[in-house]
DNA sequence: GCATCACATAAGCGTCTGCTTATTTGTTGC
DNA sequence: GCAACAAATAAGCAGACGCTTATGTGATGC
């Protein structure tokens, strides 16, 4: 199961921290562990995982590799979610707002 | 964190199956067993890791207790989630037809 | 070539998970 | 009270997780 991967990754709670920084744009692996209180193997191993799990993609530019989120990963979040949408409470409405901007 | 309970909980696949037959309605502990090959403890102990999530809530009648998807667990998700909305690609459009769909 | 840098991989270790069996707690009905 | 049932808790254990240090791999620039 793919979710296995994306809720495993997401269950720690550094790896959840570097996936938002990378939600701000694209970075690389020294980049993202700027303070962060974390080795260089551990941020290695991480956005490994992150990125078995389809929520994170990898480009190689020079000696640096660079990461960033990946759509794909986010939809299929999106998409098991959806499946609950009967339970959703009124705070839908913050989402649905959300959306109408979107249109825009 | 409180998203930290929440993920974990959903990494492990047996816990998202019994959350997923949750979701189709209340049941106690010893129905959401049927067809499930799990023992009664551990069925006790993931119901503990879902409640705890916020996922699950509980409710004792007689001698057994009913469980129901916790609207608040799920709603923390979509939160979560609202986050990253920017990466959500074409797919979304499913996800907004459903919206429509609820405000009918 | 070779020193340096960015990153990945290997190996080892303490801790946490999820399961099991055994037992306990709480409720029902006789 | 007490037998039967639903569920929770306790204890123990194999396997997984996340970290560390050490080493390997690949690219840059002199």
């Amino acid at each position: 199961m793919i979710e296995d991967d994306i809720f495993r990754a997401l269950a720690d709670p550094t790896r959840r921290a570097i996936f938002e920084k990378l939600a701000g744009g694209r970075m690389n692996a020294s980049a993202l562990r700027q303070g962060m209180a974390i080795s260089q193997p551990a941020m290695s191993q991480h956005l490994a995982v992150l990125r078995g799990a389809g929520l994170v993609r990898e480009a190689r530019q020079g000696r640096f590799v660079n990461y960033d989120v990946d759509p794909e990963g986010v939809a299929l979040i999106a998409q098991w979610l959806a499946k609950y949408r009967a339970y959703w409470p009124a705070r839908i409405d913050a989402l649905k707002a959300v959306l109408k901007e979107m249109d825009q």
